[in-house]
DNA sequence: CTGAAAGCGCTTACAG
DNA sequence: CTGAAAGCGCTTACAG
């Protein structure tokens, strides 16, 4: 049962080094102070000896704080969705801030880009250790989590990703297969010769997710060989007036639409929509356990919600980020998320 | 940049109850030798303060080592698909056993129940705090999972799931849909009239595995309208001349058949046999990066490997275990792997 | 039944 | 440029 004894530590690159472990400790960590000489001798058996730093002991004994940015959007009145991933983060933040990890938070507006700049600006000069994030604008993230890699600072995507990055971990649905469990959710009240509407509301519409999304969603259609027609618009202001005057203009161009796949958690405007107009005879499929939206789903008007466990993906985009900075330990690359389906028989006992 | 000290420890708690920190930690951990009347006020005020125990410390302090067993089947003559999951458990040993976590392996045998019966007693009996297994006897390994639930010990799968498994963590591929990217791999060689055939070598032919596989395969191709007719064959002895035997038949019934699906990494005996019977113009799919199949492979015998970096599993596996022990942080319940995708072009880069 | 002291492998002032 | 000493929050003999 005893700890088998066959690990150097400074003490004995310093018994060897005939120094003291504060000149090994200063030699380990780049530390200015020691002359030339003794630093190589030190470094010549730190290389012999195979060291690797007992990383428990390390954040033990030092009294610095691990900083870790939290940037995500900001609650807006439109939608908490954002809510759900900060109570998983501020969770995460209390199991760990015993461990000397502190997060700060830099929200950026979801309608508002410059935002995102001016808070990335902060982040990149706030000297913190690690980055959770939501990438929402795809290209200014891109931008920043190059810039993060030259200052070697550890970033975690969640909610959604960004094709093409190296060197970032991921947290969250695997957005493609998200959209094709919607179009299949879609087909159990689709006649084969009505219409299929899709509906981004979003300030960002060439966002990654809605792309991937509905690619996904396009793509079960063709695979079951639906002849659905699927006609898509993009609202660009989110509020209901400009939600309600869209979907007038479409569903009065194309009478057919039977069914309505919106590509987020907006799905309520689309709800509120349909129940004033009285067109509850049309199917809805949209995203987020939101209260709007459940209930809109209590009453007939939404059909389905999927959900990716917000909540968690904060949770576990903490987390991951601690093991990674504290531990040094794997960092996973990818992690998908569950594609939940809520339904008004189900929604009771949803784990978010 | 300094530590808060909001957090209470064992010397605030002996403070308060005017006892010794050694007394505190008896009571922490349910040792004897404490008066009633101490452990009353001890665990009191542990209540009242919401005493939690830093970890990273206590590991340091203590002599004890964590034991895993590992629990997979011995590397045999006919195939050494069980290296490679060897090799990353391997490597995270080396890792983390300067934080105390040992190893002890419990091979059994692929062709022997017995032996999975035997070590499963030993590694009960053994005193270790956690399992890797492979569950490869899917009734076996169900009952193995519940008498390790009753003494607590957390147990991580790789390779292959067992169905409604729950307080287990598995890191394996999504094995219907692995079966599914096989189906989808068999179509480039196929056509429509021709028939397929799905070869199962093992001596566990009801391994919960090769069902899933299978099944993925299937409803590919259900899901495309496929019409090709799938044959299936079971063969339980698994040397090259039952396999031969077997083969010959089947292909000789079904003078049709233009593609075979290999369940698992025993492609390379039907790949053995196709050559040596010069039936080259059959395209074969099967699983796993081994040596003989790279051969194969190379040699155009077998069109796609699939593989699921088994060494990546072993390595993950020995991770999540410790991270679940020494760091009591989150337990996850799954970890699809990636499903690759091998040809010839591409082998020489795999990275398993 | 209880406590004083040493120690895990590091880091951090402080002194020289 | 370098070292002695205290300390991080626990655990572990050992002594009484």
């Amino acid at each position: 049962m005893e700890k088998e004894n066959t690990y150097f530590g400074v003490k004995e690159i310093a018994r060897r080094a005939k120094v003291s472990i504060a000149t090994v400790d200063r030699v380990l960590h780049n530390r200015t102070g020691v002359s030339e000489k003794t630093k190589k001798k030190i470094n010549d058996i730190i290389k012999e000896l195979d060291y690797q730093p007992n990383i428990l002991a390390s954040r033990l004994a030092s009294k610095k704080t691990i900083n870790i940015a939290v940037f995500i959007p900001r609650v807006s009145p439109e939608t908490d969705f954002w809510d759900a991933p900060l109570r998983g983060i501020r969770r995460a933040e209390s199991e760990i801030k015993k461990y000397g990890v502190k997060l700060n938070t830099f929200f950026f507006d979801l309608n508002d880009k410059e935002s995102f700049h001016k808070q990335a600006k902060l982040i990149l000069d706030s000297g913190v250790n690690g980055v959770l994030m939501a990438p929402s604008f795809v290209e200014e993230a891109t931008q920043f989590v190059g810039d993060c890699h030259k200052i070697k600072l550890p970033v975690t995507f969640i909610d959604s990703n960004v094709p093409e990055q190296t060197n970032i971990t991921y947290i969250g649905p695997h957005l493609f297969r998200s959209g094709y469990v919607g179009a299949k959710l879609m087909t159990y009240r689709l006649k084969s010769d009505r219409k299929v509407l899709v509906v981004n509301i979003s300030t960002e519409t060439d966002n990654y997710n809605y792309i991937q999304i509905e690619e996904g969603f396009r793509s079960y259609f063709r695979d079951h060989d639906q002849a659905n027609e699927i006609i898509r618009i993009d609202i660009k202001d989110t509020d209901q007036l400009s939600v309600a005057k869209h979907l007038t203009k479409v569903i009065h161009q194309h009478q057919e639409i039977e069914a309505i796949f919106v590509t987020n958690s907006r799905v309520f405007s689309v709800a509120r929509f349909l129940q004033e107009n009285n067109l509850t005879n049309i199917a809805l499929v949209g995203y987020d356990f939101l209260k709007e939206n459940i209930d809109f789903l209590k009453s007939n008007i939404i059909d389905f919600l999927i959900c990716h466990k917000p909540e968690e993906q904060g949770y576990r985009g903490i987390m991951s980020l601690y093991q990674n900075l504290v531990l040094g330990s794997l960092v996973e690359k990818v992690h998908f998320m569950p594609i939940d389906i809520i339904t008004k028989e189900n929604e009771a006992f949803y784990q978010n």
